[in-house]
DNA sequence: ATGGGTCTATTTGCATACAAGATGGATGCC
DNA sequence: GGCATCCATCTTGTATGCAAATAGACCCAT
């Protein structure tokens, strides 16, 4: 939606949701339109439009009349919320070893081995980021956009519950061997394995979040 | 969203929504914010936020300032959308064999049943109904809001385009057969075996879809 | 006749103004 | 002292008005 000329609404909403993802505005801060508005130099009604679309994205919670807050999940929310990413990650990566052009193929395997470097040294940052390029030439990979979309936005919501999974011990290197079995299932267009791996591997990525949420609680 | 005390642009959306899906709207006509306003005596406000509130759902496109259509769909686009819902709808399955209550398995063995009986009548209005509540059922058999909302989403989305599928040939009485399957496979809490029996229903219908367009378009 | 350009009219985008519902505190009562 | 009620205030929801951009028509020139 709107790709060249976005609308103030457009760039408040993408400059609201950055404030969620960036953990700048945490889960169940309140978002009031008149705040908002000033804090951006606009009036209410672009800041409105935009809420609202962030609502649709799941991002935010709007009630009537009681204004919107951004999106404060109870552990069995996030759960599903983990549980639906996986099974979008998994359905991407069926789809992708099904429909991967051979070049998309060797990128990705390209992709995969030069994390594998970054894994070993450590550098969880730039992993981190290599990571996120990674799962999203899996959604690309399943020539699917509604999905590929959905992925992503899912992916997008959870953000705020994960941040920092890499901080658990040894999470880099055993992600890296994770994607190296959804790898292999693509390249060799094992459907069913790419899906089966995939699923594991972000299952884990959830084992991760919540051994680094335990620890941080107590 | 907005359970109670629904927002006029609340009701715009669904009121929209409905006219798209019964076909009152069809793919590419033209959405003038006036317009849609005089017409439910409102004024422009709600109706912008009600369209961009759809626009997130993908019902409509919007490009800025140049007005919102109802989403045409390229043909290729018609087939991700049908490839998408599938897969959500077989994740769903493949979940609710995992996650279904027994009583949910009842329920939905009552619904297939009952739907047997209407499949051999030929009652296709009150099937086509049945049917809907029966993937109802099994996305709220998935016990994953997130997953569940977006096939619904899907299904809707997918709706203008596949109007009519049952008037195919024996369409009903196959539907049931599939449907058996995946009963049968949620029943028994066969994950693999749901995701795979729903995609191949899912995957008929759209098949289904793809005659009727043919034998209409001749 | 066709292509380009300008001008007008329509439509969208944003701001402001107004209305109505919700929230929180003070007040009165038990 | 606790509790319910009422009122003031604040926030959200809707309408209207104004500015800017787009699209379409018309005209002119080639």
């Amino acid at each position: 939606m709107s790709a060249e000329n976005p609308t103030l609404a457009d760039k408040l909403a993408t400059a609201i949701a950055d404030g969620i993802l960036s953990g700048a505005l945490k889960p169940g801060t309140r978002l009031d339109e008149m705040g908002l508005a000033e804090q951006h130099g606009v009036s209410r009604t672009p800041v409105r439009e935009a809420l609202r679309q962030l609502a649709m994205s799941g991002l935010i919670d709007m009630r009537p009349r009681k204004g919107a807050i951004v999106s404060k999940a109870t552990p069995d929310q996030v759960e599903s919320l983990f549980v639906a990413m996986a099974e979008m990650e998994a359905t991407c990566a069926r789809l992708a070893a099904i429909s991967m052009t051979p070049i998309e193929r060797r990128r990705l395997q390209a992709r995969h081995e030069a994390m594998l470097v970054l894994a070993n040294a450590g550098q969880t940052e730039a992993y981190s980021d290599a990571n996120v390029a990674f799962h999203g030439a899996i959604y690309a990979g399943s020539h699917n956009a509604p999905l590929a979309e959905y992925a992503m936005n899912l992916r997008r919501r959870v953000g705020p519950f994960r941040r920092a999974q890499f901080q658990v011990e040894g999470r880099l290197v055993r992600s890296n061997q994770e994607h190296d079995a959804v790898v292999r299932a693509i390249l060799s267009g094992d459907a069913a394995g790419a899906h089966a791996a995939m699923l594991h591997h972000v299952s884990l990525v959830e084992d991760a979040f919540e051994a680094f949420a335990a620890t941080n609680a107590a």
